[in-house]
DNA sequence: AGCACGCCGACT
DNA sequence: GTCGGCGTGCTC
């Protein structure tokens, strides 16, 4: 009797135990050595059966409660190596989240089966009177027609006040009855007939000029050897998967591939199956998800010393093994890439695979075609933007070791390759590597995770790292790589500060001032690219002076007041401090504070009147929900078939655009009034990312910044690309008030439609936790409540609290507080939600 | 998450 | 006096 540690699909924090019945066998194909760990089993929990994944094997009961039987085992190998677990565990206990629910979040969409409910009309009861006369809904049609309903279907009739009670009433009588069945995964490996010749058909010994001849061939030949009589048909169907055979790998035909050469192998196959000389078998088929051929990378004759230098450290560590952390700090153009490329190469020889993770797919798909060009067929993606099948296939190959390299976005932390040599994350800086639904996970820090604890090699890089890793590295937690020079002694470029608060003198008000207008000018007359920022972050409403152009600061905390036209009122959004409308600026004393913020299409609008002939295209949210029309946009621009891109955040990414010598940026300080404690930090990196965006051709590089604030650190750093004074200055600032790195925090989201219920769950959960701290001695200071930055999403109404400790163990004590006491904290249908190391304030 | 068990209002 | 509402609490 084998009993085994499983975590089950519901949010249930602890693992479960269940039993393998002896008449569940493990292994279908004999082998009785195969450990189930590592798969997918169907367990009854309650009164359904869900998906549980087997954690480990033979383990003890307590015998505190009932044990129950495994339903079905659903994997004949493991869908994850075993040394996941480790880190599943690692992440259900740090971001506070049911295992099973992390599992789930972790394996690819539609591989957590469970079982549900349908309703069903008994055959013998079909001419049942009572139930006819029963008026002519829908639900009751279907029945009559199909004799069945949708799962969906049941569900809603049994949760409707009107039916629930005459449903059951139906069951009662035998007339109706519930169907329990599991629900099909949606995702299954896709299967391709395929056929194999069962005798050896020699060669013909002279070369027969034509094919009626070969066809003659093989029937005197099978004829002589096996006294078979061979049809015409059946001759060419040979003749033919011959021809396929040659050519794959294994020796088999796929039928859909034979009938395209040669449609009577239809009825070709059927005699040869009966005559025993040909097999059907079915084989698993991978669908490519590479829907064009992808562009080819040629690899540098030599390296720059800089990244000689750094791959001097990194190519040993991996060689040696053990847990190694690097912070590479290379500035835009400093060759980062290659790095990555080598340190991969270096892995690959010690037998090992690798890991590359990015915030973004447009970088997967860019860094997939210098991993393809490199090492081939080994290359995989993984990332939200392929479909269900797709990514089911991609994983595939990564468990079963076809696949050495897997990139992709956040979530490809979790894929399953065993051996892993290496994890590189690419602009480890970037917010987008933080989840910020459901399982709220970082996947740099769980990069560094899952390395500490497989014992290996993990690269972080960044031209601007946060502010919170490149104090690790200073403070020795992880090996500091530099690169401060560009490829090719490339200079960076000239950045130009334009001071929008010097008023503009003649005519319509424009977005770009005359300088900046100019440079576009004179760079579309020259043939060249141009790259406009618009910093979307300061759309939000907030109120800056006209006279200096500092916004309305919180006075605790730091950052940004938000503007509510309702209540009339400035508000803090950690902490729920506030001031009337009508303040003044406490740097300049002025009262002229003015609400900002304007249309992102003006921006296109204006270029367009500007330069009428200019292809302008545009790249920000709205047009990037479509994920081809992205591509497309970035494609063109790499192809130089788009003269100016105008664009947010996603224009400043890591895109290599070879043929841009121009950058600008419209208001460059609109990200410092966003209510973050890193909206510096976020400005500078955004800067000094698009900054990057120029010169990496052959001409140097110009780039423009338009700003109100042309003397804050944040951006006359970025002017002179010092990111070391940012990290300074951060740091000096960050230390009163206490943010990260100095402190940890974890934000509590409340939501739910009762603006009351919310409001009120949140100050008890918020005056719970003074509470519990009172008594203690390290530093903990709870923020809030607070409505959220955007205190209303769809229907529901958003508060929050923040917690900031010195400690993890206080942070946690408290997530487990909260948790464990949500029931009397939270009123109404309110929904409460942990954010460890928030990311997005908003 | 589901689903069961369990305590208070509108009906026969 | 019953049925049935949906509030708490458990699921190996």
């Amino acid at each position: 009797m084998m009993l085994l540690e499983i975590a089950v699909a519901a949010p249930i924090d602890q693992t479960l135990t269940y039993r393998l019945p002896v008449k569940i066998s493990a292994n279908p194909d004999g082998d009785g050595t195969i450990s189930l760990i590592g798969r997918r089993v169907l367990v009854p929990l309650g009164g359904r059966k869900v998906t549980g994944y087997v954690l480990a094997e033979d383990v003890v009961a307590s015998g505190e409660f009932k044990i129950r039987d495994i339903a079905e085992v659903l994997d004949v190998k493991p869908v994850f190596p075993c040394s996941l677990i480790a880190l599943f565990r690692w992440i259900s206990n740090y971001y506070h989240y049911p295992i099973g629910e992390v599992i789930r979040a972790a394996l690819p969409a539609g591989m957590s089966p469970r079982s549900v409910r349908c309703l069903e009309l008994v055959d013998s009861a079909r001419e049942d009177e009572r139930f006819l006369s029963l008026p002519d809904e829908k639900w009751r049609i279907t029945l009559q027609e199909k004799g069945s309903l949708s799962a969906a279907a049941t569900k809603e009739l049994l949760a409707s006040k009107v039916w629930k009670k005459t449903i059951q009433q139906f069951i009662k009588l035998g007339v109706l009855r519930l169907c329990e069945s599991v629900t099909s995964d949606g995702v299954k490996e896709k299967m391709e007939v395929c056929y194999r010749l069962q005798h050896w058909l020699p060669q013909p010994s002279v070369d027969l000029p034509d094919e009626s001849e070969i066809f003659q061939h093989y029937r005197r030949q099978l004829d002589a050897e096996l006294g078979l009589e061979l049809k015409l048909s059946e001759a060419k169907t040979l003749y033919y998967m011959k021809g396929l055979e040659e050519k794959s790998v294994d020796g088999t035909s796929p039928r859909k591939e034979l009938l395209e050469l040669y449609a009577g192998a239809a009825k070709g196959i059927c005699d040869l199956k009966e005559k025993r000389l040909v097999t059907e078998q079915k084989k698993r088929v991978f669908r490519s998800p590479l829907g064009e051929r992808l562009e080819f990378f040629p690899a540098p004759t030599e390296l720059t010393d800089e990244q000689n230098v750094a791959l001097a450290e990194i190519v040993p560590a991996i060689e040696q093994g053990g847990y190694t952390p690097f912070l590479l700090h290379g500035v835009t153009g400093s060759g980062k890439t290659e790095v990555y490329l080598q340190a991969t190469a270096a892995a690959l020889r010690q037998g090992k695979s690798v890991l590359v993770i990015v915030p973004e797919i447009a970088l997967a798909t860019q860094l997939e075609a210098h991993f393809v060009s490199r090492f081939g067929e080994q290359v995989v993606l993984l990332h939200s933007g392929l479909s269900a099948s797709e990514r089911f296939d991609q994983w595939s190959l990564a468990m079963s070791g076809e696949a050495k390299i897997v990139i992709g976005a956040r979530s490809a932390i979790f894929a399953p390759l065993n051996d892993l040599g290496l994890i590189v994350v690419d602009e480890e800086h970037d917010a987008g590597l933080k989840q910020d639904d459901s399982l709220r996970y970082n996947g740099r820090d769980l990069a560094v995770v899952r390395a500490k604890q497989q014992g290996i090699v993990v690269l972080l890089a960044s031209a601007t790292p946060s502010v919170v890793s490149y104090h690790n590295a200073l403070c020795g937690k992880y090996r500091l790589l530099t690169m401060d020079n560009r490829v090719g002694n490339r200079s960076l470029p000239k950045v130009t500060l334009i001071d929008l608060r010097k008023q503009q003198s003649s005519g319509k008000r424009s977005l770009f001032r005359p300088q900046l207008r100019k440079a576009l000018e004179e760079n579309f007359i020259a043939g060249r690219q141009s790259v406009i920022l618009i910093n979307r972050r300061g759309f939000s409403s907030n109120v800056l002076c006209q006279e200096c152009g500092t916004p309305v600061q919180c006075r605790d905390c730091h950052v940004t007041l938000t503007l509510h036209r309702s209540t009339q009122q400035l508000l803090c959004h950690y902490c729920g401090y506030s001031v009337h409308e009508k303040t003044v600026c406490e740097s300049c004393g002025s009262m002229q504070l003015v609400p900002v913020g304007f249309g992102t299409e003006r921006v296109e609008t204006e270029l367009q009147e500007m330069l009428p002939l200019a292809r302008v295209a545009r790249l920000d949210t709205d047009t990037a929900k479509d994920r081809k029309a992205f591509l497309q946009t970035l494609k063109l621009m790499r192809g130089g078939e788009i003269d100016i891109l105008v664009g947010t955040q996603m224009v400043a990414k890591g895109h290599h655009f070879p043929g841009v010598t121009l950058v600008g940026v419209v208001w460059a300080d609109g990200g410092l009034a966003i209510p973050d404690y890193r909206a510096a930090e976020k400005t500078f990196q955004l800067i000094t990312q698009v900054t990057g965006r120029a010169g990496r051709g052959d001409s140097p590089g110009e780039v423009y910044i338009q700003t109100m604030r042309p003397e804050h650190y944040a951006i006359s750093l970025a002017r002179t690309h010092s990111y070391r004074h940012l990290v300074e200055k951060e740091l000096e600032l960050r230390k009163n008030p206490a943010f990260p790195p100095f402190v940890r925090l974890v934000a509590i989201h409340i939501q739910g439609e009762s603006e009351q219920d919310v409001e009120r769950s949140a100050s008890r959960i918020a005056a719970a936790c003074r509470a519990a701290v009172k008594e203690k001695k390290s530093f903990v200071e709870i923020l809030g409540p607070a409505p959220s930055p955007i205190d209303r999403v769809k229907k529901n109404y958003r508060w929050q609290v923040m917690i900031k400790a010195a400690s993890i163990e206080i942070l946690d004590a408290l997530c487990s507080y909260v948790r464990q006491n949500q029931q009397e904290l939270v009123s109404g249908r309110c929904k409460v939600m942990l954010d460890k190391d928030p990311e997005n304030m908003m």
